[in-house]
DNA sequence: CGGGAGATTGATTGTGATCAATCTTCGTGG
DNA sequence: CCACGAAGATTGATCACAATCAATCTCCCG
């Protein structure tokens, strides 16, 4: 059996982010194929770049471990984070476009990705459809995601974005396995200001009035959710309605 | 030769938009089979939907005439512009993620769309791996965009996202063979303010002041650039930094 | 011509930014 | 291992920008 003997060698038939990352009904021998098509998994330290924006666009990457940043920088060095991402999460779309990267990524603690060539991958997706469907779908979510952004930018105030940044977390920390309402928070006040529009000074007075209320427990990168269906009704509104109709009395 | 009787069918080949929808490369019997996916084109009238968010997603839709606008919404009836749409431009997807569509598009005047089956155009990209590769990179660039207007939401002033918002307008009405610096709003100053994350008055107010400061002059909808470099200036954050200084002295 | 939606302009308020002073934590090297 | 310095976080005081409330005004469209 022809095997590389690549120094480490991923196996997506065994990962167990198999069913995050990839479509269902993947019968053993398209895992062959797309493994040969992973050139190799590539370890990054805190702080390490995975690309920059202005480079070349080759691959896509997919996080295995860790727990990255993409962020968009202007001209007078301003910048905004995009996105974070953890396991199973796709990162590098933006460069299909130009053949070029428009975004940073970052790691934000050590971490490994699967890198995805993006030729071998269109050319596999053209043999899989299976795969090239699901390719599609995760650009898709990708918009999607950027939508609910969009509105959370656009309409929200500090509160209601926070909260709905922490339900987000709490969310897909959940679907990974890990508890729901208690997770270190992995970025900065700074990179959760930028993410969401606001100044770190904003978000940190913000977590200390959701600690006072009871809604939350902060211990610097510690977060547990106390009462998650509270800030839940401040996303969904009928805080700041009830507020309102308070204030108006 | 079985040519369909439909009352209103599109020929790509010879469509204008041909450069802004299509790759680079297309042969005769390319476009032969792309006329064949295209159901047919469908005619809206000003107001109407195209889509509605939680409909099933079943086409997309290329602009061939006219103007559209895509929102999403809340529980709480607020709702978010997350892009204006003009000819040669993809809209729905957004709705191949979960095959339901996550917003509405509606027609801000009337115009005239291309409905893109998307299960033929999957089937038809198998067999055209250009055309495979060209909606990948339409995808990509939806990405690239919503990056854009995530940096214009979280990091501008109204001021800077105003006159990022015409400069946008502008260049893309020029890539289709319009002015650059003479052109109609088709939107209301609310949906402007919607998309920009701002109120309709501060639409109002900023247009003023840009009227009065010269760059640029404003009849109702119409919209003359006077001075287009010196939004770009304000969007690149020169005045916003002389400003600062001159506050400082 | 009349009515209603959309737009402009003004006055005031409120939210989050900014400026500033501590305090904490963590990484580094002595 | 501890001391130190730097970066990150918290909290307070004040300010500025855009939101809100409100009163016309304009222009379509019927």
């Amino acid at each position: 059996m022809p095997k590389s003997p690549c120094h480490h060698k991923t196996e997506c038939a065994h990962c167990s982010l198999r069913e995050l990352c990839l479509p269902v009904g993947f019968r053993a021998d398209d895992f062959r194929q797309l493994d040969d098509l992973i050139r190799q998994s590539r370890r990054l330290k805190k702080g390490e770049h995975l690309f920059h924006a202005g480079e070349n666009f080759v691959s896509l990457y997919a996080v295995r471990t860790g727990f990255f940043k993409t962020a968009v920088g202007t001209q007078d060095g301003r910048d905004q984070v995009t996105g974070f991402f953890m396991s199973g999460e796709l990162m590098g779309m933006d460069g299909i476009y130009a053949n070029r990267h428009t975004c940073d990524a970052v790691a934000l603690e050590d971490g490994e990705v699967c890198e995805l060539p993006f030729d071998c991958l269109e050319e596999l997706g053209r043999r899989l459809p299976l795969l090239h469907t699901h390719f599609m779908r995760l650009m898709s979510r990708e918009i999607v995601r950027d939508q609910s952004v969009m509105l959370l930018l656009g309409n929200m105030r500090a509160e209601e974005r926070l909260a709905a940044f922490l339900l987000n977390l709490s969310q897909r920390l959940h679907a990974r396995g890990f508890a729901a309402n208690d997770f270190i928070l992995r970025m900065s006040r700074e990179e959760i200001g930028s993410f969401l529009g606001l100044k770190l000074e904003t978000v940190s007075r913000t977590l200390s009035r959701f600690n006072q209320e009871g809604w939350i427990a902060v211990e610097h990168k510690h977060i547990r959710l106390l009462r998650p269906h509270a800030l839940q009704d401040l996303v969904s509104g009928y805080e700041s309605r009830s507020r309102n109709s308070i204030t108006r009395i």
